[in-house]
DNA sequence: ATTTTAATGCAACTAAGTTGCAATTGCAAG
DNA sequence: CTTGCAATTGCAACTTAGTTGCATTAAAAT
């Protein structure tokens, strides 16, 4: 299990570590550190931010966690469960994450790696697929736009 | 060409405008906020950031340019010829960008993409794929390290 | 040359993430 | 059960990417 194996690295198995792991775990998906706080806080637990990024940094460095960067300008991580690689398509409007899975597509993904390794000299140690669109709930509002979704993003583009 | 579909538009083409679509042009990779200042003065100008930032994203809003996210908390910004949609690899230790491009893997994601639309309901607008890893320039000093390289991210995991 | 409005610079601001350090706590050994 | 030590935590101050309001400047159409 996730927590024999840090205990056996050395690592306390804390409260904040505990709880942490576990709501990764139940959200199932990409979380930002905003949304983990109010998970935390919704479980009677205040964990100041600073714990929480160190914590998620050491579960990264452990390989437990992955880090997947949308365009709105924060990080969001997800427990990485065995055999569980895929990849995901975000809702620029809600945020909505889908589950992206597809054998075909990986089978061509680490081809394409192996000639890259071969041609380019490059090593490459892993990808980052996704998809960016409008989940079916968001997409009657977009038909009255330009067309132009509104992007959720950081830096917003100003509406002409 | 870039400047007559602007100005057609009611955009101004303006001095700094010119400057940097073409520097764009000429790096013809990814660049972020900060080397694109570094250009600019290199060329004699200096553009208030709060303009470049500005420019930029009006040339995202017009399709001129790409956003892509690495993991470095800093988005880049790269020129969208026609027919040169393409992927990257990118060196977790000195940032060296390589194009990728493959068709075989395009056919694959679009095949994909219309699935996910079919079943999962979602409208797939585009796709962001970027592969991590090591040039060969890097790879000898991977060799003495503890396996896992330092990557170049915002929040470093601490070295143990 | 005049006018209109897009573009620019500036300074102050926001928000994600980091750091140093002192205080706390997990946990192993006795 | 107590003690000791290193891992962990909280706090406050900091860094950095990116944003905003507003007054000023400058494309470019007439
Ligand atoms: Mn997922
Ligand atoms: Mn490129
Ligand atoms: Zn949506
Ligand atoms: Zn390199």
């Amino acid at each position: 299990m996730i927590l024999k194996n840090l205990k056996s690295k050395g690592y306390r198995l804390t409260n904040a570590r505990k709880i942490i792991i576990n709501l990764l775990l139940i959200a199932g998906q990409p979380v930002d550190v905003f949304e983990l706080n109010r998970l935390l806080i919704k479980k009677g637990m205040i964990v100041n931010k600073t714990t929480v990024y160190r914590e998620i940094n050491t579960l990264v460095k452990e390989r437990i966690v992955k880090e997947i960067q949308f365009k709105d300008g924060k990080m969001r991580y997800e427990i990485q469960l065995k055999d569980n690689h895929h990849h995901h398509a975000v809702c620029q409007m809600c945020n909505k994450i889908t589950p992206v899975v597809s054998s075909a597509l990986e089978k061509t993904v680490n081809q394409l790696e192996e000639n890259i390794i071969k041609e380019n000299e490059f090593h490459i140690i892993e990808h980052s697929l996704e998809f960016i669109g409008i989940c079916n709930k968001c997409e009657p509002s977009r038909a009255e736009s330009t067309g132009l979704p509104d992007i959720k993003r950081r830096n917003p583009v100003p509406t002409s």
